[in-house]
DNA sequence: GATTTTATCTGACTTAAGTCAGATAAATGA
DNA sequence: TCATTTATCTGACTTAAGTCAGATAAAATC
């Protein structure tokens, strides 16, 4: 347990001695950290001067000083919000958003750079999505989207090479039923992802029809996020979904090499029914009654 | 790519927000972060003005501010080196001491503190291995070390372990023919193992008897090191000892089960021959003349 | 319409951190 | 031994960051 200790702060050190180089990407531009900062959020998009205070926690007068020094070096423009006139709004210039763009790719060069140099880029990227889902376990927020967008689409890709690695047979997406995307949106269904801080870590698909009898799809939860208890979540906001879109009945199927998804099943209120389709893949069947 | 990026700095926001607030757990505690690490410099063995400035990266004239600052707080004393008095050697008081255990109690409870709110903490910090040790890989250093050290007991547990996981049949070292801890100590021999930061993270030992032939025994690297040719570079430098010891001819056993280990050898100048002892595990026997 | 609340700004501060040109004293080398 | 180098210190600065008490003007509330 000491040991474990220990490892974690040598973590920390590593992290803040090579990587505190990496988020303060923004020295290096002759820019004092507190304006760099600003210049930055209002790039990420944050327009009013309070939402842009609270995020950075600054000071009122601190933030008004940043506001008039990135001002008056023409980075950026202020004005009255249009529905309310005490809050203000800032803008980048094309002078401003051309040094964002700068600390961009200052940023990004340095993240290239870590996975350059490694041999194993993936298995980086694996356990600092690891790490970060952990430290922001707490605000994992689970969205409602169009399966056909890229982030779902990125779950749908692990999903199938997930399915992949571990039937015995390999996994073709082709030779499976792959269901509508407009099955998976309102009013027919709905497609939940879950998000941590803008990564896609989890998804379920409602798959309905013009009847009250739907089904559950593509349940996954990235291995970043395994114990978190994210697939419950997932499945009782799908099942909320179908009770509001009308539906009595939710079917599901999977695979006897995906044990951990049949024990999520009969904890939550499944039971096991007959085949009801003639899917290559599946060899179990659920059924649950909302 | 742009994604992985993406990915990437996300780890870098989590763990400057979170841990961030981690590393500066000097701050709390009423000091600045200045001083605070100096204090922590000092308690973690560093004496001589001069290495602390170099360590922290600090100004002279600032250094000294500090150390005058720490001295008048009663935390520190300082006094001219014995063995050249130009330079000065800095002390912690009793209550210096105190304020430094206090630091590292902080430290320790927030990292702690991490790991008790995982579900899965082994997977947290097998990938802060895995980081740590990236960003530090080109300070990876070798070191010789009796065999019996908590160090090399760590990573000889792993190998074992290791073994356990991936052999059929399963791995009690009891069965085995465990070496004598003396027969890799010299003069007969020699344990060598992998630091990163005080992390050990891969160990061989070169077991010797009285004539000119030895056995390399207990190859393994952390899965965290993977692919960073550390297996190559450790018996490259147990080949040298084996030479500085007099020793004309290596040999060692192996399971067809570790193919990447076969692989090694292969590559790096070994011959497959006979069995060579009764031990149960191995099924392949290899020998290198140095 | 008067009063209160809210959002931002200004001015007058403090503290931390860092820079730099000498000063001082001990060690080193010709 | 004397000039030079080295290690540290002191004093006089600058910059960044942050605090806090009002000031100002628009919006919300009574």
């Amino acid at each position: 347990m000491t040991d474990d200790i220990q490892r974690i702060r040598r973590f920390n050190r590593a992290v803040t001695s090579e990587v505190g180089a990496l988020d303060t990407s923004f020295l290096g531009l002759g820019r004092p950290l507190g304006s760099a900062r600003v210049l930055n959020a209002i790039g990420h998009g944050l327009q009013e001067v309070g939402v842009i205070r609270d995020y950075l926690g600054l000071d009122s007068g601190l933030m008004s000083r940043l506001l008039r020094g990135l001002e008056s070096e023409g980075m950026i423009t202020t004005g009255p919000s249009p529905d309310d006139s005490r809050r203000r709004i800032a803008q980048l210039t094309d002078e401003g958003r051309a040094a964002f763009t700068e600390y961009e790719r200052l940023s990004n060069d340095q993240a290239r750079a870590i996975l350059a140099r490694h041999p194993r880029p993936q298995a980086i990227l694996d356990a600092m999505d690891l790490i970060a889902t952990a430290l922001g376990q707490d605000r994992i927020e689970i969205i409602e989207i169009d399966p056909r967008e890229p982030e779902a689409i990125h779950c749908l890709t692990q999903y199938y090479r997930e399915l992949e690695r571990r039937f015995a047979t390999g996994f073709d997406v082709n030779l499976s039923r792959d269901p509508e995307a407009t099955d998976m949106i309102r009013p027919r269904g709905v497609f939940l992802l879950a998000m941590s801080d803008a990564l896609p870590i989890g998804c379920v698909g409602l798959k309905g029809g013009d009847g009250p009898v739907a089904e559950i799809k593509r349940l996954w939860v990235s291995p970043a996020a395994r114990g978190l208890k994210l697939a419950t979540r997932l499945m009782t906001r799908a099942e909320d979904a179908a009770r509001r879109l009308g539906i009595h009945t939710l079917r599901l199927d999977t695979n006897s090499a995906l044990p951990e998804a049949a024990a999520l099943y009969r904890k939550t209120g499944w039971r096991e029914i007959d085949r009801f389709n003639d899917d290559p893949y599946p060899d179990m069947f659920f059924e649950k009654t909302l």
